[in-house]
DNA sequence: CATTCGTACAACCATACGGTTGTATGTCAG
DNA sequence: CTGACATACAACCGTATGGTTGTACGAATG
């Protein structure tokens, strides 16, 4: 599958929230239902549970049912594709300052590799 | 300084828009002014410059005045920042799998090291 | 110093977002 | 089957967000 801008405006709208990325985090190896995980907010469990709602439709985490309950758990591969987009804006910035060290010396810009798309 | 979960929310906040996002991208050894940055996207200049200042209230740019102008820089720190968040879920992730690898063996959960704060 | 270029900011509008309460669905226990 | 537990979802409300237009300020040009 492919991934557009959208899906990270999704992503990082997200995270963009604490409640939601302390929810990553205790999703992140462990196993508490979303009533569990909402007795640690100061909040309605409604709440929670849409906020549970926004971090899966981001591919953050995923809700597997056990019993009656529905565990929360980390998608880590989700916040790699997060990790990736930043890692490909720093390798962005190398090449520019290493393009700044080559001081104005060699050729035209060239076509950049697509980062996003 | 002391980065609080407040800064991790503007800094996601201010990445959950393709805009913002491709206008980090061109800051990266870019050196356009507002104006400029303006051209190249469908939205009123003005538009542009919001969102110029949600990216630098965020930390992730910067402004330098050159001539009559004021350069868009990216601050490279700042995506560091948000990297090295997901970098440590990532860990949490790591050594919580690490534990669980370790089947069960051992001994109580212990005080975990602070994500955020 | 008047003009123009580039930026800043206020006011306004529509829609999205984070929270609430209330009601409905699905699943296990007796 | 009934009841209780866990989740889902709709409706509503206040505020934040992303866009607009209009006006004002700061710096270079003639």
């Amino acid at each position: 599958m492919q991934i557009v801008p959208a899906d990270f405006d999704r992503m990082f709208g997200a995270l963009a929230d604490p409640t939601r990325r302390d929810i990553v985090r205790r999703a992140i190896g462990g196993d508490e239902g979303i009533l569990e995980l909402a007795g640690h907010y100061p909040m309605s469990f409604a709440a929670v549970q849409k906020h549970v709602a926004i971090l899966e439709r981001a591919g953050l985490i995923t809700k597997d049912r056990i019993g009656r309950r529905k565990v929360v758990r980390a998608n880590v591969e989700g916040l790699r594709i997060v990790r990736r987009l930043l890692d490909q804006y720093e390798e962005l910035w190398r090449s520019r300052i290493g393009r700044m060290a080559e001081l104005l010396a060699e050729e035209a810009p060239g076509a950049q590799k697509g980062i996003e798309r």
